[in-house]
Parts: C-alpha cells; sequence; structure tokens
DNA sequence: CTGAAAGCGCTTACAG
DNA sequence: CTGAAAGCGCTTACAG
C-alpha cells in the first residue's frame, strides 16, 4: 500500500495537521519536528495524493491545452513552448485536440464542468470561440494563442502579422521589385488579413490569389497565374507551404528563384531551410508564443489580473536565397 | 456556486447515494425516481467533480503521454492518434514532454507518485526506460510506441522496421539497383539496426554512412561519399529528413535521381510528397500506432491482461519519383 | 428499491 | 508551535 498522510503523521509521532504544514512549508513549525516529519516523509517516499489535495484545495494544479489538429506545421513548436512552461510550474498539461468534431468539444466541456483543471489555453478555436468565451464569463481562466484578429475579450499572446506582412513587401521593394503575385490562406483567418494589409500597404497589388496553407495550393496559385498570362515578378506566399509549392511550379514552368522571381514566406517552418532554393520567410515565434501564453495563464491562476490588450510578439524576416538582400 | 451531488439529491428529494447510482447507472433504481433526478441533473447542469470521483474511486480516468521533443516531424501524427483514442474513450491525456531534462524526469516521477494518472504511453524514452520499469514494475500500466528493438519487459506497439528495411531493398532491386549507400541514424535505435538488418538480407552492402535523422546528416552522408570516390546507384535513407538532405546533395552535384541514383526514404512524412522529385519510402503508420497503444493501455486499464509479445504494425512502401516502378 | 454512514487523502479555520 | 475536527465532493459496502 502506498503511504498516506495519516502514516507518516503516526510514524512521526504528530497530527496531519502538522504532516501538511511542513508539506506546504508554512512557517510556524518547529525546526526539529520539522525534520523528523522530513525524515519520516523520505523513508516512506511519501508523496501526497495530486487528486485529494487538489479536492481539498479546490483546484488542480492543472492546465488544459485546446488544439486544432495536432499535426499542423508548427503545431510541436508551440505545444514544446507551453509544455515546458507549465511542467516547469509543476503544473500538469492536459491536451484536448478538438479533432473528432462536436464529440470532441463536448467531451472538453464536459471536463470544464468537472474542474479537471484550472485554467485553459487555446489555439485557433475555429467554431468554438463561443463556447470558450461562455466558459471565460463563467470564471474560467482562459488565454488565446494567435487570435486570428478577432481581438475577443480576453488575454491573448499574437504576433505580428501585420508588420510581418509589410517587412516582406519592404524586403521584395528594396530588391526592385515592384509586380507581386500574394498567395493568401483562407481570409477569414485574422492573420491572412493582416498579413494581407500589411504588405499592401508597402507594395499595393490587385494580383491576390485565396487558398490554403498547403503545398497544393501554392501550387496552383502559381499555375493559375501564369495560365492567365498575369505578370509577376515575386510571390509573398502567406506561409511557407505554400511557398514551397509555389517553388515548385516555378521551377516546373522554367521559372528561375530568384532571378526571374524572388519567392518570400511565412512562419520559417524547418522546411523553409530545406527547399530549393532555400526560402527567405518572416519567422513567426511559435515557441516564444506557447512560453508566453503559459506564463501568462499561470500568472493569472496566481491571482494577478492579465493585461486586456493583446501581447503582441514580433515577427523576424530570415532572408535566405529565395529573395536575397539586394 | 456550482452545483454539487448533495444539492441534486435535496432538490430531488433523495440521497446522494440515489444519485450517485442514476449517474453511474447502476441498476436497480425506480424508472421514475431516476427520471426525476436526471431532470434535476439537467436543470442545474449538475457535471461532477472530477477530482471528488477520482478520489473516491481511487482513479482519475487521465492517461499520461511521456515523448521526447515534440518537434520531431511525426510526433504529431502519434500524438493525434493517441488523443483521438484517448478522449473517445472519455479519459484525459496528461502531455510530459521530458524536454529539460533531469528537471522534467523529477516531475515526471512526482506525478507517478502523486497518482495524477491511471496509465502512461511512452515514446522513446532515452535514457529513462530504467525509470520507466521501475514504475511499471510496481504497478503502472505502461504501454510502450516503438520500442527501439530492445523488447523490454512491457507492452509496446512497433512497426516492421526491418521488413520495412527488406521492401526498400527489394524495390531497389527489382529496379535493377545493385549498389546501394545506406544513410542510417544513430546506430543505439533498435530501430536503425532493423532498418539496416532487413536491407542487408536483401542487398547485401559496406557502404554504410551512420548519421543523425537530419537533413543536414543526408547531405553530408552523399558529399562524403562521392567525395570518397565510392560507387552506388541508389541511396537508402533511414528517415525522410535524410532522404530529403541526399536528394539536394544529388541535384547540387549533377546527380540525376532516379535516373544516375533511386532513393528511398523511411516515415513518409508529409515532405515526402514535396521533394524534387517526390520521394519514395517506406511509410510507419505512425497514428495508427498511436491509437493502437492507447487502445491497449485502455483495455489493459480495464483490467484484461496486455499482450507480452509487441503488436506489430505493417510498414508500406509508397512509390514515387525518386525511386519508381522498373 | 433506497439511505445513513464511513471513507478516499488531503487542507484549513479554530482553539489552545 | 500543535492538534482535533470539519470539510472538499464523491463512492460504496451495509442494512433495511
Amino acid at each position: 500500500m502506498r503511504a498516506t498522510i495519516a502514516d507518516v503523521a503516526r510514524q512521526a509521532g504528530v497530527s496531519k495537521t502538522t504532516v501538511s504544514r511542513v508539506l506546504n512549508t508554512r512557517a510556524d513549525v518547529d525546526a526539529s519536528t520539522a525534520a523528523r516529519v522530513r525524515e519520516v516523509i523520505d523513508a516512506l517516499g511519501y508523496v501526497p495524493s495530486s487528486g485529494a489535495v487538489g479536492l481539498a484545495r479546490g483546484s488542480s494544479r492543472t492546465i488544459a491545452m485546446l488544439t486544432p489538429p495536432l499535426t499542423w506545421p508548427w503545431m510541436g513548436e508551440v505545444l514544446q513552448g507551453v509544455a515546458d512552461t507549465v511542467e516547469a510550474a509543476g503544473y500538469g498539461l492536459l491536451l484536448f485536440s478538438c479533432n473528432r468534431g462536436a464529440d470532441s468539444v463536448r467531451h472538453f466541456t464536459g471536463q470544464v464542468s468537472a474542474r479537471a483543471f484550472d485554467g485553459l489555453l487555446v489555439i485557433e478555436p475555429e467554431n468554438t470561440l463561443g463556447t470558450i468565451a461562455e466558459m471565460y464569463r463563467k470564471g474560467l481562466p482562459v488565454v488565446l494563442i494567435d487570435d486570428r484578429g478577432r481581438h475577443p475579450a480576453f488575454p491573448s499572446v499574437a504576433t505580428t502579422n501585420r508588420e510581418g506582412g509589410a517587412s516582406a513587401a519592404r524586403h521584395l521593394l528594396d530588391s526592385g521589385r515592384t509586380k507581386p503575385l500574394v498567395l493568401t490562406g483562407r481570409r477569414d483567418f485574422g492573420c491572412v488579413r493582416d498579413r494581407l494589409a500589411g504588405f499592401s500597404g508597402v507594395l499595393p497589388t490587385d494580383l491576390v490569389v485565396e487558398g490554403e496553407f498547403t503545398e497544393e495550393s501554392g501550387r496552383h496559385g502559381v499555375e493559375r497565374a501564369l495560365a492567365q498570362g498575369r505578370d509577376f515578378d515575386c510571390v509573398f506566399a502567406h506561409n511557407d507551404l505554400i511557398a514551397a509549392g509555389a517553388l515548385r511550379a516555378l521551377r516546373e514552368t522554367g521559372r528561375t528563384v530568384p532571378d526571374d522571381i524572388a519567392v518570400v514566406g511565412f512562419d520559417d517552418l524547418p522546411i523553409a531551410r530545406h527547399t530549393e532554393p532555400p526560402l527567405t520567410t518572416v519567422r513567426q515565434p511559435m515557441r516564444q508564443m506557447g512560453e508566453t501564453a503559459a506564463r501568462l495563464l499561470l500568472t493569472g491562476l496566481g491571482g494577478e489580473t492579465l493585461p486586456a490588450v493583446p501581447v503582441v510578439l514580433p515577427t523576424e524576416l530570415v532572408v535566405r536565397r529565395s529573395a536575397p538582400c539586394p
């Protein structure tokens, strides 16, 4: 049988109260008593049951994370940032990937009602923002990662999508490009609108193709633009997968990158270093966003009020061969 | 204040025992009583506190997953398979990524001792196998995903690494290739030894370069072999990143794939479809491995004894242009 | 078919 | 500085 606080108390010849006190390093415990209790704790290998502590204290020291499919290319980075931070704080991390539709959401809301965790980190809700907002209103601490530009009523961590788009445009403009083809993700994403607005502010264009955040989409976007005889000397892709597809389509139709056409992506996924040629791209600090969001939530759980304004982390232009410096 | 079982009991005019019974759909409850209780439950939006249930029942209905860095390319697939399965069973998924060394391990063992979860899924322990084995011996249900060929004393889910290597060799041999260059990952991984053994059994070679599971490693492997004037007409890379690096090095040194040199990878990562040319590779069913392992663990928690032999899922050769059919 | 009571393993006023 | 007792919100023999 595993040891309980009662076992420790008995063997140390004190009350459970006292054991609890040394466990939680409260003051007001005689040094020698404390030492004796600690000895017994070590001897018995006693560790308080997290369930019992949680019940008694009314908190679980666990954080939940709600995510879109875990197979998204930058998911691992965010998750790692979150996991490291949460773990370092001694909290548990409960993962909910809303991957099975309504059933997933039901399971998740159930766990919220069951008070299975103290706070929630959310990425890209996609149709769940209403549910989340409801939970937040009822008192669940929530921090959003990447708010898709909706700037809802909760604390959030975002990145400079607009400035990122602008930096891509400036870089292209500086290298003498003036006729861009822009390949976006779905327009209902706030980040897409922001990246586009930032880019257009510097380098206006009417050659914008809306698509998905996939390689295929990038390929088709370029193929279609070429087929229509549109004239462009550079491509701004809204993520690196799109950019990779664009690179491929350009190569297959005999264009040289960057001589004929320069290409800039977004995200700085691992593949960006390995495309042909390596991709110039706007880096999103995904891991840092995960860390920041987790730290923010943890702070909130500590009782502090969280900033009403999104915490915005800067993007960074990473220059490689697909769009070199002028 | 959120409703408790006592509130429900009071409003329904029954005892907490009865409420508990209808909650857990035990028989022996009068139909009309049960209906009344259910009404109150709905009216109050009552959901049992998972913490309290856990304490009373001595189990948390939570599973933990211990992983290497979450940024590994196929991690998302495995995790998604696990998450979907665990979630569908109504369990929670607690994530531990041992990414901060000894401190991570300490945090993790703490949670084990605190009984924070009922069972454990493990990928690639890397120096933690001893700790895990100890926990398993003390009664923690554990299922290993990809046992690196060590076949330890616990239930595990693996894939046919050996046969996968053999299938790559057969495919190359069938297309008339006889002089392979093999680029492996670190030799202390069981999967590396298995893939190599399977390959060599069909297509013996002394041209084996040990490296890391990275693009750089693949590039350097090919460059070095070429620099040494070694003669080869195909490459078997132990994962797709290595293969991608090999493709690049071959292209940059003027070799044509597959005409001069055919290339086969391993894993079938998303990038495999987007390399130039698209990569023939041995597919590992990562998501299915995650699902299977989770299902296995869940079964074990249900009280059934788990198979002593690893559950082995088949690899599958996916043929693309880098090594086409003969 | 139903309920009073004990128990799960802790924490926390309260009293001394 | 320390402890007895109540309480966190459930489940589960046990008795009827």
